[in-house]
RNA sequence: GUUUCGGUAGCUCAGUUGGAUAGAGCAACGGCCUUCUAAGCCGUCGGUCGGGGGUUCGAAUCCCUCCCGGAACGCCA
């Protein structure tokens, strides 16, 4: 709000100086010392007037608007514009948080629009490992911090139940079945050596005996692998926090012939062609590297072809947009799909695509090399065991997606400081412990009032100004899709509360001094429970 | 070879629609508990922003070139 007064009041200057088209950035600067608000829009201007910058500013700093709330408007070299605000006008946003609790930083900016975020999507085969688990934690976070921004949003889990894998993983259930009946039945090229198929092989037989020895079971595996499976999956990832709106089986697209129909679109749309015996799509006229292939010669359709039928019918329920979150592995594979998704819509960026940098683990200073083959792997599961939800949740949501993280499990599995959210949690839990005796003393938090008198220290001022910067935040990440910026966000105002909490005693003998502590306190309390859980994290009572 | 991600402090990472002395955590070093939780606070140390050119009043950020590491380049999924 503050921001925009500034920016009307920087226009009208403008106006009068008769300069035109000159977009105006304002900035919060990095040292608080350079004000609260400051813009380069001198230095910009140096070359278009012909006119030094701080000759400008001066222009600029004398024609501005007068407005109470900027207690002082100082100019720096080389040419910037530095705005102080009067702190007063802060202390309004700690009623303000009281008031709305967990619905202040909420924003607007994401109105009208309605995403799709598609992520995890692993093959119902086996147990999530820790790509997933990076996975599932962007996601979720993203979700959430755009729903805060006022965005829609559908999380959605494409099971692939119907592919080669699946037939691939019947074949590995009955190898291992078969051998606790000391029957020898190789393991299929390809096939699946997790420790969980063994359980599964365990549970048929606890169920079903010796039964399927003599009698073929391969619809039976089928069936009870993939339900097995994805009930497995769904409660890890509800141990992990996050949950979905919508678990679409692939399965699905052919009951309802979506994928022939998706087909027979592009084909009349003109996008396909045959050649060597297969049906080609047209995708290097869409920035693709080469045209792919759709349906094989042999009559079977490539993985592909489904995926783009699936998008076929995400695009169908009218979302404004769809993000697909992969592994940055499949940087190959976007291209070719986006350029089905602007045959099908028309349209081009309606899918975008945030990939996920490999996550390289480290124990005992080395790299750990995950085996496929033997089903070595670290698994979710065992990241929630052994390190628990929230350290896992706030370390993926820390590094930007876009990066090759490291995550050493020695420190992860530390609880000490290392743990970044411990820092966090202690902040909350701190507020939490002064509430708690202050209850105990009879004293009533009166969380609304709007007169401090007492206030007069740096550190509650910092407080106050990253208070006011939440909602800044909340649009920033959820804009850019950059989740750690909330981490970040979440640091700061620890850090201050830390801060300011050992440089003075909030329960004193002076009353008034106390009540208005407590209800700043009582906004810091609700600000970083509400940041935290847009990372997925737990905010703590006690420690 | 092509595509793609990365190379910033001892380590792990922010910062890249050009802007003020390049930031944080951890590690290291020195202080602070008879007072609301020391999982904390205060301070110090620490960087040729991979190398080299260029554009600009100004470059970690933009352009060119080279070096190093991860990943992908199927009528696999």
């Amino acid at each position: 709000m503050m921001e925009q007064d500034l920016r009307n009041m920087l226009e009208k200057t403008l106006e009068k100086l008769e300069v035109k088209d000159q977009a105006i950035e304002i900035e919060v600067p990095n040292d608080r010392s350079h004000g609260d608000f400051s813009t380069n829009i001198a230095m910009k201007l140096a070359r278009v007037l012909r006119k030094a910058p701080l000759r400008i500013a001066e222009d600029i700093v004398a024609l501005l608007p007068k407005n109470k709330a900027f207690k002082d408007i100082a100019i720096a070299p080389p040419g910037f514009i530095n705005f102080y605000i009067d702190k007063a006008i802060y202390y309004s946003v700690i009623s303000e948080i009281n008031t709305q609790r967990e619905m202040y930083g909420t924003s607007t900016i994401g109105s009208g629009e309605h995403y799709n975020i598609e992520f995890v999507s692993a093959n119902p085969t086996g147990s999530l490992h820790i790509g997933h688990a990076r996975g599932a934690a962007a996601g979720d976070s993203l979700a959430r911090i755009l729903k805060k921004a006022g965005y829609k949003v559908t999380k959605e889990f494409y099971v692939n139940d119907g592919g080669n894998q699946i037939h691939n993983l019947t074949l590995s259930i009955n190898a291992r079945y078969q051998a606790l009946f000391n029957q020898s039945v190789d393991m299929p090229e390809d096939g699946y050596y997790g420790k969980e198929i063994i359980a599964l092989a365990e549970s048929i037989k606890a169920s079903h005996g010796d039964r399927f020895v003599k009698e073929d079971g391969y619809r039976f595996f089928r069936q009870y692998g993939v339900d097995y499976l994805l009930a497995r999956l769904k409660s890890d990832l509800l141990a992990f926090g996050v949950t979905f709106d919508i678990w679409f089986s692939e399965a699905k697209l052919y009951e309802n012939n979506t994928v022939e129909a998706t087909i027979n679109t592009l084909k009349e749309k003109g996008f396909t062609y045959e050649k060597d015996g297969a049906v080609w799509l047209k995708t290097s006229d869409f920035n693709d590297e080469k045209d792919r292939v759709i349906i094989k010669s042999d009559g079977t359709y490539t993985y592909l072809t489904p995926d783009i039928a699936y998008h076929q019918e995400k695009l169908s329920r009218g979302y404004t947009k769809l993000i697909d979150i992969l592994g940055g592995d499949h940087h190959g594979y976007v291209p070719r799909l986006q350029a089905a998704t602007e045959m099908l819509t028309g349209k081009r960026g309606v899918l975008e695509v945030d990939l996920l940098q490999m996550v390289k683990v480290v124990r005992d200073g080395e790299e750990l090399k995950m085996s496929k083959r033997s089903g070595k792997a670290i698994t979710l599961v065992d990241l929630i065991t052994e390190v628990g939800k929230d350290p896992i949740r706030y370390f993926f949501a820390m590094r930007s997606l876009n990066t090759h993280m490291e995550l050493d499990l020695d420190l992860a599995l530390k609880e000490t400081n290392e743990n970044p959210v411990f820092y966090a949690q202690y902040a909350h839990a701190r507020i939490a412990s002064v509430m708690r005796q202050a209850s105990e003393k009879g004293i009533h938090v009166n969380t609304l009032i709007d007169h401090f008198d007492t206030f007069d220290s740096e550190k509650i001022d910092t407080l106050l100004t990253v208070l006011v910067d939440y909602k800044n935040v909340i649009e920033e990440a959820a804009q850019k899709r950059i989740p750690h910026k909330i981490t970040q966000y979440i640091h700061r105002l620890a850090q201050a509360l830390h801060s300011f909490y050992a440089e003075e005693k909030v329960l004193s003998d002076n009353e008034r001094a106390t009540k208005e502590r407590l209800a700043l306190l009582y906004a810091v309390k609700i600000v970083l429970k509400d940041a935290l859980s847009l990372v997925g994290v737990d905010a703590k009572e006690s420690m």
